[in-house]
DNA sequence: ATTGTTGCAAACGATTTGCAGGAGG
DNA sequence: CCTCCTGCAAATCGTTTGCAACAAT
């Protein structure tokens, strides 16, 4: 892989991130340092960020594709109304590989757990909606 | 609502299957009994059928909205390979909504569990390929 | 010079919506 | 007869890919 503008524009964007970026979130905030960034170029190195391991890619119940920095094992929680993203405090289940592969015929490659809720600010009625998104 | 004989045909279909289908599925299905039903049609009962507690819509990591005709709170597995769903046998975490709205100040509204790996079949290099989707 | 990378635009996969015509009550 | 429901087609939304031009080595 190439040493070019554009990928270390991403990944100082998306290392720079607090939360758990989506792809559109990363083309937005690399577009403001490189206008006529593409958005495939986003994508394609995110890919290649999440295969090398250095971020993790994520899909919960929105449908939506974030890239989470935290590479380390952890769950999420979701706001129902405006999308928000944060780590759980909840300790990973490690055991429930071994548990499962024993009751169901499978081979056990992973798990998540999402919990969905309201925000604290959405909680109390100060919802800000940046992406709604319900199942 | 109305009866009708497509309101009629997507709840018995739905009902009889024994799995988790998809819209698509169920779409395909109802055609089988009544080839001019349009896609939207299905799309709108089963939503229907969802608000109303019939089926419960369930939407995992590769993204495809199934309905669940099993009502009861459980997780699911999914084969990375060719997309086949089961339910887990695994008891479902009720305390789990009390531990995380004290840490979090989230309101927690509901939770999902899912365990991704390879089923009997694909684990055994029998791969059928309904329809892959990983993340 | 070679070859991987970029930006654009178009393809995709699945869901969701608009609307004129049709059927239920 | 009045509405709600249906089928068709088109819109949407986010992701993914094809490709000719471009830039890194």
């Amino acid at each position: 892989m190439r040493k070019t503008r554009q990928r270390d524009l991403i990944l100082r964007v998306v290392c720079t991130h607090p939360g758990h970026p989506s792809l559109q979130d990363v083309y937005q905030m690399a577009r403001q340092q490189m206008p006529r960034i593409g958005l495939a170029t986003v994508y394609r190195h995110l890919e290649q960020l999440a295969r090398a391991g250095v971020v993790r890619k994520v899909v919960l119940g929105d449908r939506v594709t974030r890239y989470d920095t935290n590479i380390g094992k952890h769950y999420h929680i979701r706001c129902v109304e405006c999308g928000r993203i944060d780590d759980l405090p909840l300790s990973f289940m490690d055991t429930i590989h071994e548990r499962i592969s024993q009751s169901v015929g499978y081979q056990v490659l992973e798990h998540f757990l999402e919990v969905v809720g309201r925000c604290p600010a959405c909680y109390h009625g100060v919802t800000v909606d940046n992406k709604a998104g319900r199942q």
